[in-house]
DNA sequence: ATAGATGCAAATGTTTTGCAGGAAA
DNA sequence: TTTCCTGCAAAACATTTGCATCTAT
């Protein structure tokens, strides 16, 4: 099974916090180190619950916190007001596709150091930012003419 | 009467779609317009009732709806998952302060082409994008023992 | 044994919708 | 007098919380 680094990492977090370590806690970070990427609360859940029925929603929320807190995971919230779940990683900025949902990630160093001098202009001390860039990916603008097929 | 431009806009974009003109649509007009700038809809609701006590919230919705068709207003979502709107204008983006949640807009002609740059590398076809730093402005720095004043 | 976790149901906060009555054209 | 609006209450969503029960430690 691959993931044990994350694995043994989560295990630390709990012990250091005197937390507990559960199936369910388990099994969510299992499916969430499984996904792509950008997984949403409710992807998880529906995942989750094909291996371990029974487990709620609330815990999927509360864990997926929880792994945000142990530095696992990183919350995000595009355009259409679901939170999604990434692996935690460097810093970048995200291309979202509006017809199909695809989500590239992005890094630019020429742009952060725009944004440095921009703050630096108005007096502000940046601690974090945000920048999305929407629109058509390359497979959608090629067959404009079908319907969007999964709008995200 | 300021804003007779706005009003006019509005009218002829009721004319246009057969909407019909009413004291609710000009009143919410009229506070939105005398906004310094990114009103939530709360903000609105309460400034409205104030004048015209009996409007109700789903008019100012529906309304603020119609003013973002009609091309006079704009929504914005920053982190903290209420609408904003500000009056339409030139594309720009956001500074936001975390801690007395002042918004300062600012616009580089840089970073826009950086995104250009990006958006083709990933054959994409960018139609809008999203941008907010997120800090400390000036006077929140200076006074950083202070706990927040009004998180926003 | 005991601190902490779970799952349900209910609450939250924001925005939307159904509908019967009301106003503009 | 017809079409469109309004306001209320209820619904929709995504997420959070209270609480009694259960489970790692």
């Amino acid at each position: 099974m691959a993931h044990e680094v994350e694995h043994r990492s989560l295990a630390r977090y709990l012990e250091e916090h005197s937390l507990k370590r559960t199936k369910q806690r388990d099994a969510i970070l299992e499916v969430f180190l499984e996904a792509t990427g950008h997984i949403t609360s409710e992807e998880i859940y529906k995942r989750v619950q094909k291996e371990h029925p029974g487990i709620g929603y609330t815990t999927v929320y509360r864990t997926m916190k929880l792994l945000c807190d142990a530095g696992l995971a990183n919350e995000r919230r595009f355009d259409d007001s679901v939170t999604r779940y990434e692996i935690a990683q460097e810093h970048h900025d995200h291309l979202v596709c509006v017809r199909c949902g695809k989500i590239v990630e992005f890094e630019c160093r020429m742009i952060e150091s725009s944004q440095e001098e921009i703050a630096a202009r108005y007096g502000f001390q940046v601690l974090r930012h945000r920048h999305e860039l929407y629109g058509h990916c390359e497979s959608c603008r090629e067959q404009r003419e079908t319907p969007p097929s999964s709008e995200a």
